[in-house]
DNA sequence: GCTCGTCAAGAGCAGTGCTCTCTTTTATTT
DNA sequence: AAATAAAAGAGAGCACTGCTCTTGACGAGC
């Protein structure tokens, strides 16, 4: 009785995911525009219509492809974060600045899924908001462990955060546990500063005038680490 | 002869003008993707095929849009420059980051348009560029400035630039005039930092967790001033 | 053995960008 | 003023999209 209910269930799964990995391979090609669930159907052999006992809408298939990006990006900088001394706190933000780069120009269409224009008329749900934090909280434990080992000695140049942000600040701290406030402000200052330069990078604004981008990066980084106050 | 061949091309250019204005509507409203050539004719109250007299294609009508809203927000950071004192640096700066945070969030779906994910099978024409460095030119001259008033005393902490970094550091100075190699790379980080900050409030990165947002902004492009070596 | 839920298939709806042809309007030339 | 050339609008049509609804087949549980 289960047995057979799960042989059913397991070739349904199985279908599920083959047809998430084929949006996939025409997400990389095509672009999220370009994403289309007849095209996805005839290249399973299956009619349009069928795709729809497997996932209710476009939006949902765009969700799970949404939400296997996070995923990824997010397992690629654990894995970068890992193949590091856990003392090494300024080589381990470069290894993470690193492996979001990497990810993002081996992946590029999934990347400006992630990070660019939302998609118009697409809410994205509460589901995807577990798999989106997960490379922010691999940075966070980066930055409270060199917090509290002391290795964060920032330049004295910056003002103080206003009061009005110890709000905002206190709901990062659920992420990035146990750090000042300034702490937070800079923290938030690196972070949007290295998608910023990613976007930058991937999105064309560089053309023309960046091109040498791999050392160009990692100086930035750097920089950034030094406004941390990471040594270096 | 003349003057009715101008009325025949005045005519042509004030439609012209109308369904650019009518797509950008659609465009605040819909997004880049809504953007559909059939509404905009069905508003017009003409038939869909009569607009391809005036934009051959809808890339062709997009690249127009673009190149508006390029103009746009360089106009907004021009004027936000020119409303300062010419030798205050650090107020220059911080009002050019406060207009290309203003016009994007009076517009989002246009800055989309332009720092947000490219449209797939969209290739920007030789004639956006032109209007795209027109706030990056007005930030460039800031820059230059300051630092040739004497203004930029950077904290001594960033890393020097790689050499690898000199060639593109010869390019950026066509846009932002005689300043050494190393101020080139402080900018660079400076202005994408801007633009990531921008892209996570408005792509909803900032959802759940910043929520007091006008102060911290201000607060972080303070933060990089301070990096640039802006007095504060 | 029969019923019932699951699934694939197909037709169809409303919409899209774009092209082609045909007709009407406008401007220029003879 | 009439004839000609150029420009613009109208309409049909092609191939495509997401999505819905109905029909028919198959396998599992009573």
């Amino acid at each position: 009785m289960s047995s057979s209910r799960t042989a059913r269930e397991r070739v349904r799964a199985e279908l599920t995911r083959e047809i998430a990995d084929i949006a996939r391979r025409q997400l990389a090609t095509e672009g999220a525009t370009g994403l289309s669930l007849r095209a996805v159907a005839r290249e399973m052999g299956m009619v349009s219509s069928a795709i729809y006992r497997y996932f209710p809408s476009r939006d949902d298939l765009l969700t799970t492809l949404i939400i296997d990006g996070y995923n990824a990006l997010g397992e690629a900088v654990e894995n970068a974060d890992a193949a590091t001394h856990r003392e090494d706190h300024t080589g381990r933000w470069l290894a993470v600045c690193h492996a979001v780069r990497d990810w993002a120009l081996a992946h590029p269409h999934e990347y400006a899924l992630l990070y660019g224009s939302p998609v118009p008329g697409y809410q994205a749900p509460q589901d995807t908001v577990a798999a989106a934090v997960r490379d922010t909280v691999v940075y966070g434990r980066i930055i409270s462990e060199a917090f509290h080992a002391g290795a964060l000695n920032p330049p004295d140049v910056a003002p103080p955060p206003p009061a009005a942000f110890a709000e905002d600040a206190t709901r990062v701290r659920e992420i990035i546990s146990d750090i000042p406030d300034d702490v937070v402000a800079r923290a938030l200052v690196a972070w949007t500063g290295l998608f910023g330069w990613v976007s930058f990078e991937l999105f064309g604004q560089f053309n023309g005038a960046i091109l040498n981008r791999d050392p160009a990066f990692d100086h930035a980084m750097r920089s950034h680490a030094a406004y941390l106050g990471l040594p270096l």
